[in-house]
RNA sequence: GCCUUGGUAGCUCAGCUGGUAGAGCAGUAGACUGAAAAUCUACGUGUCGGUGGUUCAACUCCGCCCCAAGGCA
């Protein structure tokens, strides 16, 4: 099974730098992992790399994706495996970078997918669960099809529950016994993870910083830009940090430098999330990078890469 | 100088006819299988501005002081 490099770690931590990097001294090409960069017309908010940062090194999964219509792990998962194996048939080596926990096991780990979202089984059960009492019935459902997943699952993560019955529904297993189809199989690659760690102070101020310079770069216009062709609010692009809090900003609702605040708030709130995510994840070795270049960091990837 | 209103958790504030206090946010930890930058869970001892007094008991009532905002001179 072919070996997967993957740079991981919260978002500001540099990792696409050191994908370059990499990518420069191997003969690779990237493979983003990244819910947000795979929109269209999403540059400035997702951090997207420009022309003069890849340095002329071929990036794939990025703005590959109409904005107005939901990606997900499964779609992303058949697009970047064609994106990989098109890389291999160049004879280079893929380089997954993204800070997408769940669309890197999508890669990395044997995931089923089971049943894409189905809005009409999805839409009246969420609409029970909205209902005073709802919640508990759904989950006391969940409870008797799929004791397993009901124990695993909070009652107030109607999302999940929601999910767990769709599936069942939609395929006639449960989530339990899907999962368990799924352990008896391969993932599609190996990951080797490495992650990019940083002193949480550190991290948290190089965000700020980095949401004060994509202000300078022009982001409340291109929020404004997805707005103006028609992209509403509440889609899943437009759930994405920055836009969000910006459009709100530019319906009157708050002063942009709120905006700006809350778009901070919410990114460093976000980092920690992916840290949760990445540190229970036993495959990931991590690399300071505090104070490194993206050059040094990728030289000592590359190291532990042959020498585990 | 006088009057008024405030001073309670990192922040914004609630509260008590007197029985030593609690929300939201932040923070920290966790979860996560076709929405994942989403969604969900757990964790609350702080000189209740200071100091005297009344009281069995004061964050709560009274006096004085300090600080802030506003008003009057």
């Amino acid at each position: 099974m072919q070996e997967l490099i993957v740079i991981c770690g919260p978002t500001a931590s540099g990792k696409t730098a050191v994908a370059v990097e990499l990518c420069l001294a191997i003969g690779g090409e990237v493979i983003s992992a990244d819910s947000m960069q795979v929109y269209r017309g999403m540059d400035i908010g997702t951090a997207k790399p420009t022309a003069a940062e890849m340095h002329g090194v071929p990036h794939h999964m990025l703005g590959v994706a109409p904005p107005d219509e939901p990606c997900s792990a499964a779609l992303y998962r058949e697009r970047a495996t064609e994106a990989i194996e098109a890389v291999n048939a160049r004879g280079n080596v893929p380089v997954v970078c993204g800070g997408t926990g769940l669309y890197i096991d999508a890669l990395t780990r044997p995931m089923g997918f089971f049943a894409r979202g189905d809005s009409g089984v999805r839409g009246p059960l969420e609409a029970a669960a909205a209902e005073p009492g709802g919640k508990e019935r759904l989950h006391a459902t969940l409870r008797e099809i799929d004791p397993e997943s009901a124990a695993r699952l909070h009652v107030n993560d109607v999302r999940r529950v929601v999910r767990a019955l769709e599936v069942y529904r939609l395929t006639g297993r449960t989530l339990t016994q899907q999962r368990a189809l799924d352990r008896a199989r391969d993932g599609a690659y190996r990951g080797r993870l490495f992650g990019l760690s940083w002193p949480r102070e550190v991290l948290y101020r190089r965000i700020d910083r980095r949401v004060d310079q994509m202000m300078a770069d022009g982001l409340a216009d291109e929020v404004r830009r997805l707005l103006d062709a028609g992209l509403a609010e509440g889609t899943t692009a437009m759930q994405g940090i920055g836009y969000k809090e910006i459009a709100r900003a530019l319906a009157g609702e708050c002063g942009l430098d709120e905006a700006v605040e809350r778009v901070k708030q919410a990114t460093r709130n976000y980092a920690k999330r992916q840290l949760t995510w990445f540190r229970r994840d036993e495959r990931v070795v991590w690399i300071e990078a505090e104070g490194r270049s993206a050059r040094d960091i990728s030289r000592e990837i590359l190291a532990r890469k042959e020498n585990p």
